[in-house]
DNA sequence: TGTATAATATTTGTATACAAAGTGTGTGAA
DNA sequence: TTCACACACTTTGTATACAAATATTATACA
């Protein structure tokens, strides 16, 4: 890829946002992440620039730059545009794609599936960030483009529990999404959109499942059941 | 609005593009701008890298940056999609926006009336740019919010002859825009989201119809009938 | 002890100097 | 004349120094 420092550091920047390895509203320090990269303030301060108007950063006058934030009044919108968007860059990926973005695209799905097997679950979640770019790149169309690419920034580090199976339910989702994304990438590679759209649907049901349960995670344990349960043998 | 010179650089640099004062495609000099703006490159550089994450400008390594170009094959993409962004913008308009935020769409509005009065193309140009990017901000939806900007860097500039009337019929369809703006003003200040919806479909048919004849003009004189008429009566 | 204010330290913003890459031109050989 | 290459010139990229603003600490006073 690009050899030079400064296409790097805002390669891992915008990387260290997606996973969450910088926290979401946290501050970037510009002495220490120059340092840390190798490069004066000047070029990361532009980076920083490029960065917020990519949606990844905000800038305020005389602050340090923060790491855009996620609420939960976000979390709302993100659900109900999520669908939209998502379906219209699929029909338009089938529509438009080339044969060698189909190639690339099954190239990140291999690296996807290998990441899983390999236990790396924020590799993979980027990986999965990757494969829905990718699609978004077929689409041929830089007004939904800017929009998914703002979606994936939030979906991402939503989904960042996603790929860290907790349980059996948890590895067989993850499975369904490999699949999915299979299923996606031959619909996309046939030209069906009306298929293609389906798919993606159904990709997204998953994922939004996934998300309602981490934002509505189960109860604790309902222990003052068992405290009157107690009472009551007493 | 902001005082210093840097957010009165990119303001500026950005009604530029939108206005075709510099055309799409060409070369921005840095050392020349950040001289007419009163300023040095580096502050400069961070406008560009910013107004290129914005979508308003390319930027290469070691060449110069360059106005986002307006190709054929970009308009295709741009008919398809306005009506999805547009009236899905108008629907969360109606649905969230706030008192406040219609004050600034009627004030924006009254801007719009007085520039067409007073014949000032450009200036209509960039209020209309404002009025639909304030329905924008209204949806409270940052991933349509992306995707609105960048329709309206490239509609703008398309529909600047839109404003420059050339005839009667030039004039009647700035009032009917007039009259759209108006009624589009009320539907999302009662919070009727079918009725917006409606609105800005029209809206977008008047400007489709002008942005065609824009794109194919009325064919030049057939001189070649007139030559035959001619060359029979002979 | 708590608050207000002054002094200090840290961090962001800008200008300038220099390095590196790209562009254009002129000269010489085929 | 035409092509190739070297040299000069222009433009972009980066580091550093310093100015301006903000954040922090120390001190005085109630």
């Amino acid at each position: 890829m690009s050899k030079n420092k400064k296409s790097v550091c805002a390669e891992d920047l915008r990387n260290r946002i997606l996973s969450q390895d910088i926290a979401p509203g946290s501050d970037l320090d510009e002495a220490s992440l120059s340092e840390e990269y190798g490069i004066s303030r000047t070029p990361l301060r532009e980076v920083l620039h490029r960065l917020a108007g990519d949606g990844y950063v905000r800038l305020e006058e005389n602050r340090s730059a923060k790491v855009a934030s996620m609420d939960v009044s976000a979390l709302r919108v993100f659900f109900q545009t999520a669908p939209l968007i998502y379906s219209s860059i699929a029909r338009q990926a089938a529509e438009n794609r080339t044969s060698a973005q189909i190639a690339e695209l099954k190239q990140i799905q291999r690296q996807f599936v290998q990441a899983i097997k390999g236990d790396h679950a924020e590799q993979v979640a980027l990986l999965n960030h990757a494969f829905h770019q990718q699609i978004g790149e077929m689409a041929q169309n830089p007004y939904l483009m800017a929009a998914l690419k703002r979606m994936l920034i939030d979906h991402t580090r939503f989904s960042q529990t996603f790929f860290r199976p907790q349980s059996e339910a948890d590895a067989d989702r993850i499975a369904k999404a490999i699949a999915q994304h299979d299923a996606m990438i031959s619909a996309i590679e046939a030209q069906e959109p009306a298929l293609a759209i389906d798919l993606t649907l159904q990709h997204w049901d998953l994922s939004r499942d996934q998300l309602e349960k981490y934002v509505r995670p189960d109860p604790l344990p309902l222990d003052v059941i068992s405290m009157k349960d107690r009472r009551n043998a007493v």
